[in-house]
RNA sequence: GGGAAAUUAGCUCAGCUGGCAGAGCAACUGACUCUUAAUCAGUGGGUCAACGGUUCGAAUCCGUUAUUUCCCA
């Protein structure tokens, strides 16, 4: 293969993994049982120098410890050689002498080792003349010889293409990105827990679907062999989630991936992570609390106060959050305080022009009011924000609100001007939910292919009757570029979805196509 | 879907009006026993994203393609 064949660097490092393994070395060793990470070998420093007498802490040695690393950075002095080494959790220095190491242990670590290589030391913690913690090697023990040489130690890797191709460079070279990883598990890990506290039952649903439901999106489309059927990617663990509410579960979470076949960018990737929540008796209401609950808690790991720092503004996530009438903004924005979600489409028609915000054709009057929404409102919601009252036409799974037939008991939750949530009253009537279907395949006719399919199925399970329930989605990834100040969804995605470099992507163009 | 930009050594980047392909770091050779972007002396390293066109001559101008980024819808 062109792409792994070796430049000259490479070239060179693998001469010197055959002159090791010749000289009975093994270049990539065993298990190596550290005693301390970087970390803890600092502090393991701290502490014992503490019981010192002033007069001999600066020649203090702690006894040895064993540490483990990659080699960031190496300086060699002559006789000496300064290292450092990184581990998940830091760096630390290594202070390596040619009398303590022996001439030909010396030699090798001088010659044959070198940044990138992954190695185990041995030696006593001290603290060196310009004041760093370091260990005075005894003892190195190659653990990984690396051929790929690691990016330059000033800039680092910047390439966004190459940090997201290849993010475990960017990983060795960028460590705010672990950080940032690290920050995510913790919040999944926070928020799983949190909804454990709270009674509810973390479930698997399939992510194989015969239908794809539960949201409007396009679905990814697969094959099963054996059945010789298609499947689709789940768009939504929803309609499962409730058919186990059927079944008797009362609460129940799920957090886990789901893939929506649409475009990509700074807040969209194909395969995204959702929590999704069923409780039963409850409705939009209990909800809504928990979103509150769920979101704060989470960023009270990082930020006791609330006020969280996202991208040069601070975004205030004090309870409560305000709530707003859909209609009531899309009112404000369009300057009509008769609007209601029955009003002619004529009407909807004019002000989407006035406003310059486009719609198609076989839109309907509250699909442009939605357009207004989304072109006009969304982005001015910077603090959080429930979005209530939704328009019933374009929320098939969501109860209608008894005092007002037209609309639902739904709210999507906005904040930085972004959705974080979706949420309603589980509709539970059976004939209505096929209604809506029907209705929903009436839209897809008419050329909406993100409008729901019918899943009888589903309906066939309402029909032996789902207690009144409240659901929750919440968009994990946008929760951790939040509460990690990330630009981009990429950022707190280990490995983003990327348009493959196909292997004849630089040949000539085919005239055919 | 539309617009703009980027793509040059392993990495970070220069390369002007078309005229021998450059630097720093990394690597290699050597010096140096408290350095930390170590320092000093020397050496090697290129399909200038790909394909085509214009030209005596193209990294540079033109076109097509690819990937990525940003903005708009």
């Amino acid at each position: 293969m062109d792409e792994l064949k070796l430049n000259t660097t490479q070239e060179q490092r693998f001469q010197v993994i055959e002159e090791l393994r010749k000289e009975g070395m093994d270049p990539y060793g065993q298990r190596f049982d550290r005693t301390h990470s970087t970390i803890e070998a600092k502090n393991y420093y701290e502490k014992l120098v503490c019981d010192v007498p002033e007069e001999e802490k600066e020649h203090f040695t702690t006894p040895d410890i064993k540490v483990a690393g990659r080699i960031i950075g190496k300086r060699d002095q002559g006789k000496t050689t300064f290292m450092n080494i990184m581990d998940m959790v830091g760096r630390i220095q290594l202070y390596i002498r040619k009398d303590v190491l022996g001439e030909d242990n010396y030699a090798i670590l001088k010659k044959k080792i070198y940044a990138g290589d992954i190695i185990g030391v041995e030696g006593g913690c001290f603290r060196t003349k310009t004041g760093e913690i370091s260990i005075r090697v005894k003892n190195v023990t190659l653990l990984s010889k690396s051929i790929n040489p690691l990016p330059e130690k000033f800039h680092g890797l910047t390439d966004v293409e190459m940090r997201y191709r290849q993010r475990y460079v960017d990983l060795i070279a960028n460590p705010e990105v672990r950080d940032t990883l690290i920050k995510r598990s913790k919040i999944i890990k926070n928020i799983r827990d949190f909804m454990g506290t709270k009674g509810f039952l973390e479930v698997e649903t399939p992510m194989l679907h015969p239908v794809a439901g539960g949201a409007a999106a396009r679905p990814f489309i697969t094959h099963h062999n054996t059945l010789d059927q298609e499947m689709y990617l789940r768009i939504a663990p929803e309609l499962y989630l409730k058919r186990l509410l059927v079944g008797g579960f009362e609460k129940v979470f799920e957090l886990n991936r789901s893939f929506r076949n649409e475009g990509i960018d700074t807040t969209h990737n194909p395969e995204f992570t959702m929590m999704e929540c069923y409780q039963a008796y409850g409705n939009m209401e209990t909800v809504l609390e928990l979103a509150e609950a769920v979101i704060c808690n989470a960023a009270e790991m990082f930020y006791k106060d609330l006020q969280v720092p996202y991208q040069g503004k601070v975004i205030n996530l004090s309870r409560p959050w305000k709530r707003v009438s859909m209609l009531q903004l899309v009112r404000d924005v369009t300057g009509c305080q008769e609007l209601t979600y029955s009003s002619p489409r004529e009407q909807l028609v004019e002000l989407a022009k006035k406003l310059e915000v486009e719609f198609e054709e076989k839109d309907t009057a509250v699909k442009i009011m939605g357009k207004i929404f989304d072109e006009k409102i969304e982005s001015t919601l910077i603090e959080p924000t429930f979005v209530v009252e939704y328009p019933k036409e374009i929320s098939p799974l969501a109860k209608a609100n008894r005092e007002k037939p037209d609309t639902c008991d739904r709210f999507e939750l906005f904040i930085n001007g972004k959705e974080f949530a979706n949420a309603f009253s589980e509709l539970n009537d059976s004939e209505d939910q096929l209604a809506r279907f029907e209705a929903q395949i009436e839209q897809r006719k008419a050329g909406d292919d993100e409008a729901h399919e019918m899943d009888a199925d589903y309906v066939n399970a309402l029909r032996y009757g789902m207690p009144p329930a409240g659901g929750l989605g919440i968009g994990i990834d946008r929760v951790v570029m939040l509460l990690t100040d990330s630009a981009s969804i990429r950022d707190v995605i280990a490995f983003p979805t990327l348009k493959k470099i196909s292997a004849n992507q630089n040949q000539k163009p085919n005239p055919e196509e």
